[in-house]
DNA sequence: GCCCAGGCTAAAGCTTTTCTTTAGTACCGC
DNA sequence: GCGGTACTAAAGAAAAGCTTTAGCCTGGGC
């Protein structure tokens, strides 16, 4: 029966690319793994396949004979793949709260897909699947966090006061109690169903300063939205650092108050990957480097809390 | 890129054919492992692709809009490994003299091809090669040992006269000196090259026996033609028992002398593989069987021998 | 002519895939 | 109801396949 399809299939690919390193670059392998996928081959026929010539490969005259099926054959597979959505199994898709998506794992997917080329990542907004076979692969909340087995925890937030380095030193030249008088606050929806993470007045009462009418000022849904307010010098909010790291760190924003002031979540971010779909070796090396790039944030949130 | 190719090819072969146990023996692999290979590709993609019912498989309505490709595809690929000479892996090519091939490989090879069938075998004669693609996989002969690493020595012979059962109670029935005296000697000369191997003359000067004219008598070139010979009473011959213990065993030839009155040849039959062609997995599992079924005749003939 | 970069190859070792075996289930025909 | 055949799940062993390292070869540019 036909056998060395692999063989065949670098062989077709590294003829019609011109190269081995190009059929390997397509076949995401080594070209050292081409390389002995090809004489392999070779050595099972006893013939010679590919002549390593000047201007790159070029079929001999053994391969010849046989080349125009294998062209068919591997465009025929092509296709078929196509017809049942075998990339599919490249691609991952997630919905994830947009915060999340745009501040936490847009920044980072690059480290996952330079470990991992071929793989096409498709991020919605929760909820918001798009009518392909199946549900989405992977999606991520912040909610009370779940035991179930297909949860993973990804982080707790730790929610503080965050202003502009401007409105920083602003506040630091003012009296202690009189430090939130005259800058605007901000009001922030995306911890409201969390008990403990608090909100302007409580903060403040918390904190005994003093603030006429601190459940006033403008409400936003998104933290990307009022993070974008706050770098414009809009006022303050109060807001969870665990995915405005990169903001911090370099300085863009700043903590007004000390970090002491804060107060961690009692929801979490947590992911929850279809049962069946870890089957597949992509979303599995996904999953762990999710759970391996939130230890790095919690470790980052520890030290920032304290 | 394409992948899953082992998996594509046994769910279209058990389309084809109707079964996984008819797609298994096409493969020459178990059901299970067909299973296997097909429910892989249904968690990889998350969907079924056959429906198991009641006359057997058929594809569901998934792989439907793949289905013609694939076998387009695989038609394709059976082409270019016909073009190829794919198959030619599986054929072991065999050049033997035909006294060894006949009287010892042929009765053997059964064996072989129980435990590997989708094997076939092309046993040609001594120097006889086809013209293919290179030479004979596999050369066997009997002369001098040779120690090069690409020789496997598989067994030195036992030479001493052979005889039917009942020229064997004649010959017993006579005194001890005229006991070769009225009987026909047949002179073997497959031997001839070898300085150990007894002709009749130094036979029975070194048996101290008596007979007019021992170097007469007919001459055979191969040791099945002299057998034929000695079943039909034709006369006694001197000749090695490595080929021939299947009929020693059954008694159809008999030994009309003590088993002492051998001798071991110095030559010996020996194999040697080309270099190249121990690549093929086939190839080493027929060099490992064959190099385990002489070890057996070396220990009958020793057994023999005393 | 020399140097550098890119491509290929061989070998070793590790990881992944694939297969066999065992045991069990389901279905069909008698 | 029983026996036979086909399929499936799980465990473990064997084989295949890949990466990495080191080295070689070729071609182009200086």
């Amino acid at each position: 029966m036909l056998s060395h399809l692999k063989s065949l299939q670098a062989l077709e690919l590294a003829v019609r690319l011109g190269s081995l390193k190009q059929a390997a670059d397509a076949l995401s392998i080594t070209p050292a793994a081409v390389g002995q996928r090809v004489k392999a081959l070779e050595d099972y026929l006893g013939l010679d396949l590919l002549e390593r010539g000047r201007s790159g490969l070029r079929p001999s005259q053994s391969l010849s004979v046989a080349l125009a099926h294998l062209n068919t054959a591997f465009r025929e597979l092509d296709a078929a793949a196509t017809a049942l959505d075998l990339q599919r199994g490249h691609e991952i898709h997630v919905a994830a709260p947009s915060d999340f998506a745009e501040l936490w794992l847009a920044p980072r997917l690059g480290r996952f897909t330079a470990l991992h080329p071929n793989t096409r990542f498709s991020i919605n907004g929760e909820g918001d699947a798009p009518i392909r076979i199946g549900p989405v692969d992977c999606e991520i909340s912040f909610g009370p966090p779940r035991d179930e087995p297909e949860y993973d925890i990804l982080f707790r937030d730790y929610v503080l006061p965050i202003s502009s380095p401007e409105n920083t030193r602003r506040i630091a030249a003012l009296g202690r109690r009189e430090r939130l008088e005259g800058f605007p606050l901000l009001h922030l929806d995306f911890y409201r169903n969390d008990p403990a993470a608090p909100a302007w007045p409580a903060w403040i009462k918390a904190q005994k300063l003093k603030r006429t009418a601190p459940e006033r000022g403008i409400r936003f849904q998104r933290i990307t939205m009022v993070v974008e307010a706050v770098l414009a010098d809009a006022g303050l909010t109060l807001c969870g650092l665990a995915l405005i790291s990169a903001l911090v760190e370099d300085k863009r924003l700043s903590l007004p108050f000390p970090k002491s002031t804060g107060a961690w979540t009692s929801h979490a971010f947590q992911s929850r990957f279809r049962k069946d779909t870890l089957a597949r070796p992509q979303m599995r090396r996904f999953r762990d480097w999710l759970v391996a790039e939130c230890a790095e944030t919690r470790l980052w949130l520890s030290r920032m809390a304290g």
